[in-house]
DNA sequence: CTGAAAGCGCTTACAG
DNA sequence: CTGAAAGCGCTTACAG
C-alpha cells in the first residue's frame, strides 16, 4: 500500500497524476475520436509518459469484449510452405493491428482441438486454421465455434470459408507442361489419398492425361512423407525397372528426395529423367539442377485469410471460398526430350 | 436482459445453473487444489458442460495478474533456423501450459520495438527475443522491461540472460576439420561484422588458423545475405582467379548459393572445391553433393529459452547465460584432398 | 469537453 | 467445504 515499488501503473495512477478522471485518461489513451480538450490531452499524455504507463490490453479486451487478436493453428513451421503462410498472416495481421496467437499441432488432431480451445478461452476475435495434409474434419462446426474462422488449404469443410489454391488445376498444368516436353511415362509421388492437396494434384494430372489420345503410363507412388521416403521410393522404383521419364512430386520436399535418389543412381536430370515439384521453396532455385515447380502462393493465402477474417469480423456474412492459382516456375530439372 | 441469444456464458451463468456461488465455480473450473465437495464439483462440471461454458482467460489473467502467455519476437520464419527455434519454443511452451504470442520483425528494429510494446501491453508473463543477425541493442534494458526476458542468439546484451551456441568454437571446429582434410586456402562467406553469430564463426576460424605454423590463405567475402548474393559472390571470385579449395559459408543458405555457383562454373564439389556451411537445414542432406555443415541446435535453444524463462517466472534470479555446442555433420560436399 | 459509476468475467482473502 | 464481496484495469452509456 502506498507506493508499490514495481507494479504496472494503471489508468488511475495517470488520472491522479494528470488531475483528471479515469474516463478522460481512457479516452485519450485509447485514441478514440471522442472529443478531449487539447490541453487536457497533453496533460494526460505527459503524465502517462512520465509514469511509464502502458495500458493493460487484457483489461481493455475484457471491457470491450474483443481482443484484437487472432488465433492461428498450423501443423508445423520447418516446412517452408507453412512458414511462408504464417509470414503472410503475421504481416497482414500487423497491418490490421491484430496480434497473433500461434499454436503448432504437429499434425495431431487432438493437439489441434486443444489448441483451438485454448485460443477460444483467450477470446481471440477469430481463428485461422491451416490444414495439415493429414487433418480431417474440424472438431467443431462453424456455428459451434462462436467466432469467425477461415480455413487455409483444403480440408473437410465444416461450414467455414476456405482459402485454397486450385491444386487440381495445378496438377493439370504441371502434367500438360511435362507432356509438352515429350514425356509420356510419369511417376507421381504422394503421401496418401486423405492428403487432399496432394490428391487433388493427382486428379488434375489424370484430368489432363484423360484429354490425350496418345498412349501414356502413369504410376502412383504413395506413402511418401519425408525427403527420405521419396528418396527410398524413387531409388527402389528405378532399381526395379521403372521407366518413367518424368517424376512429378506432390511437393518440393519429395522432389528433393527424388533428385538426390536419381543423382545417386547416376541418372542425369533432366536428360534421363525430368523432376518437378509443387510449392517452390526458397531452396528450390538453388539445388542443381534447379527445380521446376508449381509455385503455391502460400504467403498470399495467409494474407487473404486475414483479409477475409477481417471482413467477417466487420460483420460480413460472406462465407465464400477463395481459390488462387499456382504458377509454373520452369527451371533446370525439366526440359524437352 | 433475459437470454442473450449468443454471448459467451460466464461463471455466473454456471453458478446459477448449478445452484452454487461463483466462488465455487471458479474453484472447480480453475482446477485448484482448493477443497470442494465431490458432489458439488460434479454439479458444477455438469452445468458448465451443458451450458458450453468456456472460461474467459482474459478475465482470469486480469484477476491473477499473470497471463500464462509468453511473447516471442523473431525476425522471420522462412529461414529454417528460426522455424526450428520457434518449434522448440512452442513445444516447450505447450508443455508448460503457456500460450505463445508471436511477432515477426523482418529484422527491422522499429518493428521489433513496436512488437515488444504490444506484447507488454498484452501482459505476457515473459519475453523471448530471437536475435536477428542484424539486431542491435534491445531498445530497453532488463530492468526497464518489467517482465523477465531471455535472448536467443548473440546480440548486444542489455542485462538479459542469453542462450546461444558457441559460434566461435563452431568456427574453430569447422576450420580444424577442413584443415585436417588438407585444405590450406579458405574462402569465408559472411554478411557483415555486426552479424554476431557469423562474425564469431569467423573469429573461430582465425583462432584455429592461428594455431597452425604452416602457411595458409583465408579470404573473407562479406555483404552476403541471400543465396543469390552467395551465388554471385562465389561465381565472380572464382572467375577472377580465386584459388580457395574450401568455401566455408556462414550459413547453409550461403553454402547452397556457393554450391550452385560452383556447379554452374563446372567446378566439381568436393573434388575441386569443398563447401561447408552452418545450421543444417532439413534440405541440406538432400542436395547433391549433400552439404557438410555445423549443425546448430536451434530447436534446443528454443526449448532451453522456455525452460529458463520458466525458472525466471518462478522467482529464479539466475541471469546466467547458457551456451550450447554445434555438431559437425560430415557429408558429401567435403572430403580429403 | 468532463466525470461518476456500472460493468466486463474472473480470483481470492476473509468469515463462516 | 461454501459464499459474499472487493478488486484486477479498462470502457462506455449517461448526465452534466
Amino acid at each position: 500500500m502506498g507506493g508499490a515499488t514495481t507494479g504496472a501503473k494503471s489508468i488511475r495512477d495517470v488520472a491522479r497524476a494528470a488531475g483528471v478522471s479515469v474516463a478522460t485518461v481512457s479516452r485519450v489513451m485509447a485514441g478514440t475520436s471522442y472529443p478531449v480538450a487539447e490541453t487536457t490531452r497533453a496533460k494526460v499524455l505527459e503524465a502517462a509518459r512520465s509514469l511509464g504507463f502502458v495500458p493493460n490490453a487484457l483489461a481493455r479486451s475484457l471491457a470491450r469484449a474483443r481482443s484484437d487478436s487472432i488465433g492461428v493453428v498450423v501443423p508445423r513451421l520447418i516446412n517452408p510452405y507453412y512458414a511462408a503462410m504464417i509470414e503472410g498472416i503475421d504481416s497482414a495481421a500487423q497491418t490490421q493491428g491484430l496480434s497473433m496467437l500461434l499454436s503448432l499441432t504437429a499434425g495431431d488432431e487432438a493437439r489441434r482441438e486443444t489448441a483451438i480451445s485454448e485460443l477460444l478461452a483467450r477470446r481471440v476475435d477469430g481463428l485461422i486454421i491451416c490444414a495439415g495434409a493429414d487433418d480431417h474434419v474440424p472438431g467443431r462446426s462453424a456455428e459451434t465455434l462462436g467466432v469467425p474462422a477461415v480455413l487455409i488449404g483444403r480440408q473437410p469443410n465444416g461450414g467455414f470459408p476456405l482459402i485454397t489454391t486450385d491444386n487440381r488445376q495445378a496438377g493439370f498444368t504441371a502434367t500438360e507442361y511435362l507432356w509438352s516436353l515429350g514425356h509420356r511415362r510419369f511417376a507421381y509421388l504422394t503421401s496418401h489419398e486423405s492428403w487432399h492437396d496432394f490428391h487433388d494434384r493427382a486428379l488434375g494430372m489424370f484430368d489432363y492425361l484423360g484429354t490425350r489420345s496418345e498412349e501414356y503410363e502413369a504410376r502412383i507412388f504413395d506413402g511418401i512423407i519425408t525427403e527420405a521416403d521419396a528418396y527410398r521410393s524413387v531409388r527402389e522404383a528405378y532399381a526395379s525397372g521403372l521407366k518413367a521419364t518424368a517424376v512429378l512430386a506432390s511437393t518440393d520436399r519429395h522432389a528433393l528426395g527424388a533428385l538426390a535418389a536419381l543423382a545417386d543412381a547416376d541418372y542425369r536430370v533432366p536428360d534421363d529423367v525430368a523432376v518437378m515439384g509443387f510449392d517452390d521453396y526458397v531452396t528450390s532455385a538453388y539445388v542443381r539442377p534447379s527445380l521446376t515447380t508449381m509455385q503455391m502462393p502460400a504467403e498470399t493465402m495467409g494474407r487473404m485469410a486475414v483479409a477475409k477474417l477481417r471482413a467477417l469480423l466487420d460483420g460480413g456474412v460472406e462465407v465464400e471460398d477463395l481459390t488462387l492459382q499456382a504458377t509454373l516456375i520452369e527451371r533446370g530439372s525439366t526440359r524437352r526430350i
